[in-house]
DNA sequence: GGAAATTCATTCGTATGCAAATGATATCAA
DNA sequence: TTGATATCATTTGCATACGAATGAATTTCC
């Protein structure tokens, strides 16, 4: 076999490149975890042209105490998602602005619970017809039917 | 029209209904920016079981360093979605690493020149299979054809 | 040429987000 | 019963993330 063969040579290298389509080439733009953190950025953004005064996390917090009632601050904090220590800044800057009140678990001792207060309670029954508009205005660039299809598989990732 | 006409009326109920099906249902764990979150979240925590010393941002910083060479900081943010506050922390950071050094701009004295250091550049070199596993983990719970149509309905959200 | 607008970078303040350590309380098990 | 575990909450430290204000340098435009 020598270099009168270069046709097959060259086919050679074709395959070697075919395998290792990628070896040099990592192109961030496309990675899964970048647009994910783009995607979360837009939301946020958009949700925060919709609703001024609270973050997502904490109409998150309202709208789940909405949805269950009294619970233990780390209950919620499962529930939306949040570590203990980011669920207890998000109460406590809630609290402070009169939406949710906390008292003591009678029972057990360590749990914390966490309610509406009259004025959280209207806050979050106001603001959900906004977080309506946030939601159709974050998934805009879709059609219905790309927006059902990418609702279900996100869902699978999350 | 008098009382009467029940059915008549139980009708028309259903009619509002079905306009409004969801008027007093807001379903938290349906909205597409917690789930956005949570996805997010899921991608942070599995970045960082595969890359210890080194965040999201970070990474990104160096990839896109990789990429286009020595470029000023706020140009760098925009490329990799990073405001001028936020990435200067991270470029902080890389520099105190040693990963990245710091340079003036000759003509426009305005502007912050980064650029990898061979530590950065063998840094990132090292950790780019790691970022493929990376992406191939985050993707997991969808099929190779699920996953090809979830990236490009999330391009077009980000 | 020079005033106005723009761009680049920094700083400050506020808000997640999480790991790790700690303390108080509750539960489990030998 | 009591000693080991587990749970609930808090605190500290670090790292994004962004709005707003500031200062320095450049560009635009009349």
């Amino acid at each position: 076999m020598g270099w009168a063969a270069v046709s097959a040579e060259d086919n050679l290298l074709e395959l070697v490149e075919a395998e290792e389509p990628d070896e040099n080439d990592y192109r961030l733009q496309e990675q899964v975890g970048f647009i994910l953190r783009k995607a979360h950025q837009r939301h946020v953004s958009i949700f925060a042209a919709h609703i001024a005064d609270l973050t997502p996390p904490q109409f998150a917090a309202l709208a789940k105490l909405r949805d269950v009632g009294e619970t233990s601050q780390n209950q919620l904090g499962s529930l939306i998602a949040m570590d203990a220590a980011t669920v207890k800044g998000v109460i406590d800057r809630l609290k402070a602005r009169g939406f949710v009140e906390l008292s003591k678990h009678e029972i057990d001792k360590r749990r914390l619970l966490v309610n509406l207060t009259a004025e959280g309670r209207d806050a979050i029954e106001r603001l959900i017809p906004l977080a309506r508009e946030i939601t159709q205005e974050t998934l805009a660039p879709l059609s219905a039917k790309e927006a059902a299809i990418f609702m279900k598989l996100l869902a699978k990732l999350a």
